[in-house]
RNA sequence: GGUGAGGUGGGUGAGUGGCUUAAACCACCGGUUUGCUAAACCGACGUACUGUAACAGGUACCGCGGGUUCGAAUCCCGCCCUCACCGCCA
């Protein structure tokens, strides 16, 4: 969420950013400033008025504890009169900070400069491209979901059997990959200075607002009614929301977090030749990084995150490529964001294997995680995050890229986890 | 799930309707003193909004939300959470 003073001081900037994506309803920014303005002159005329009966009721006290019963009730009755008054000023004001509330709700980041317009993820541009040899498959190579069945890696149908479609279940060798894949990332992740974190899978709505998964994405979250718990689509929303409500020392700062967990989404809608086997699932487990940084120095986060993600592909001798995404493309709470793809090669097509953004301040608004700068004044601090990495797809690029008529083979780098180099 | 006790600033903790501008202590910060450190003393010490050129000033906030009252940390109602014991349980 943006703050008001924000829009307020950059209003020039906020519109030709808003247009870089396509934004349709511009004029809200015009709408939520006249609001603000309706809002300060409410609160002054109310501010006015409390300090005004505050002031008579205290000497309502002194009269009373010197005995002047009269003259108190007279000053009770002028305090009364101006209640109405009162009362209505504090409806519309709280009529008018709803209103603003729910109008910023619907505002998306700015896109940083380097973001370049366009429509959809036609529009996104190759930031890095592959530019060494794609692997070439031997004849009869076959796709990821037949190949789990030829080697009985994971079931679709079971899964579909015990909870419903794009439920996968793992099994033998499948099963024992995944656990490797996690372990591999999580030690990669550590050992570049982020601490493991096993957060909860479960949130309440105060968490899920704070990341923005609500009210914008309800629709993507598995919602426990009863309990009024939401599963997390991602560990983003646990991790983030440690540091909700949180002023930290500029010394704290950065904070580098990272965390496994499975994910789950409800992706409504989504059926197809598109969406088979692993390429789009219900649940799925990904390992994600998170970080917490000073304004000036995120950009800088940023980059070194992208090589970080870059580097692992690299040891998984996964052919890769990243997109800077263009402002039609980019989700509603990131300022810059870089994904990562993935190619299938039975497929011949690039998966989204991991997605890195900015959000600057427009989490820690919402969530309210501040630092106190030299001035000891308080600043929003700027959060990112990025998959490293998201397994389902990255399973089945592997499974498909490996193949050989002899089995799957295991990259080098995974062999020391999953003690075995050869899926037959 | 049942019963009971609680929830006050960074921490401990006082506060049963107005002399509370939330005491006191601790921690942190600034200063005085000092060769250095410590101690002692003095001062400042929350968040948000508003306001100002900047100060000043104003309002709200004592778990959350309502209510009573001229006035609520304090009284009333609902909810959440924590702790203890019981029940159930990997």
């Amino acid at each position: 969420m943006l703050q008001i003073s924000y829009i307020r001081d950059n209003k020039e900037n906020v519109l030709k950013g808003l247009q870089k994506r396509n934004f349709k309803n511009p004029e809200i920014i015009d709408e939520l400033i006249e609001l603000d303005d309706q809002r300060k002159s409410t609160q002054t005329q109310l501010n006015d008025l409390q300090a005004e009966s505050n002031r008579i009721s205290k000497e309502i006290g002194q009269l009373f504890r010197e005995g002047k019963k009269e003259e108190a009730d007279k000053l009770k009755e002028q305090v009364s009169n101006s209640k109405d008054n009162m009362k209505q000023l504090e409806e519309s004001f709280g009529t008018i900070e709803a209103r603003m509330e729910e109008l910023l709700l619907t505002v998306p980041n700015i896109p940083h400069s380097s973001v370049p317009a366009g429509q959809n993820e036609q529009d996104n541009e190759v930031f890095r491209a592959w530019d060494k040899d794609l692997p070439k498959l031997y004849d009869g190579a076959q796709p990821h979901w037949e190949l789990a069945t030829k080697y009985n890696i994971f079931d679709l149908e079971l899964g579909t059997k015990i909870t419903g479609a794009g439920f996968p279940l793992y099994r033998g060798k499948g099963a024992k990959l995944q656990r490797s894949l996690i372990q591999f990332f999580l030690d990669i992740n550590t050992d570049a200075g982020y601490e493991e974190i096993m957060p909860p899978l479960l949130v309440n709505a105060d968490t899920a607002r704070a990341t923005g998964q609500l009210p914008d994405k309800e629709g993507q979250m598995y919602h426990c009614e009863r309990d009024e718990l939401y599963l997390i689509p991602t560990a983003e929303v646990p991790v983030t929301n440690i540091y909700r409500d949180v002023i930290l020392e500029t010394n704290e700062l950065p904070i580098k977090l990272t965390g496994y967990t499975p994910c789950f989404r409800r992706e409504a809608g989504s059926y197809g030749a598109h969406v088979r086997g692993l390429n789009r699932v219900h649940q799925f487990d990904k390992v994600e990084i998170v970080r917490f940084e000073l304004p000036e120095n995120s950009y800088k986060a940023l980059e070194e995150m992208v090589e970080h993600v870059a580097g692992i592909l690299n040891k998984l001798e996964l052919p890769f490529r990243i997109l800077r995404l263009c402002g039609g493309d980019m989700g509603f709470t990131s300022a810059l964001t870089f994904d990562f793809e993935v190619w299938s090669a039975a497929q011949e097509r690039w998966l989204e294997v991991s997605s890195v953004s900015n959000f600057e301040t427009f989490q820690s608004n919402r969530m309210k995680l501040r630092y106190r700068d030299e001035n000891k004044k308080t600043q929003l601090a700027h959060t990112l995050n990025g998959s490293a990495l998201a397994l389902a797809r990255i399973v089945a690029a592997l499974l498909e890229n490996n193949q050989t008529p002899e089995g799957i083979k295991i990259p080098e780098a995974l062999q020391r986890y999953t003690g075995f180099d050869l899926i037959s």
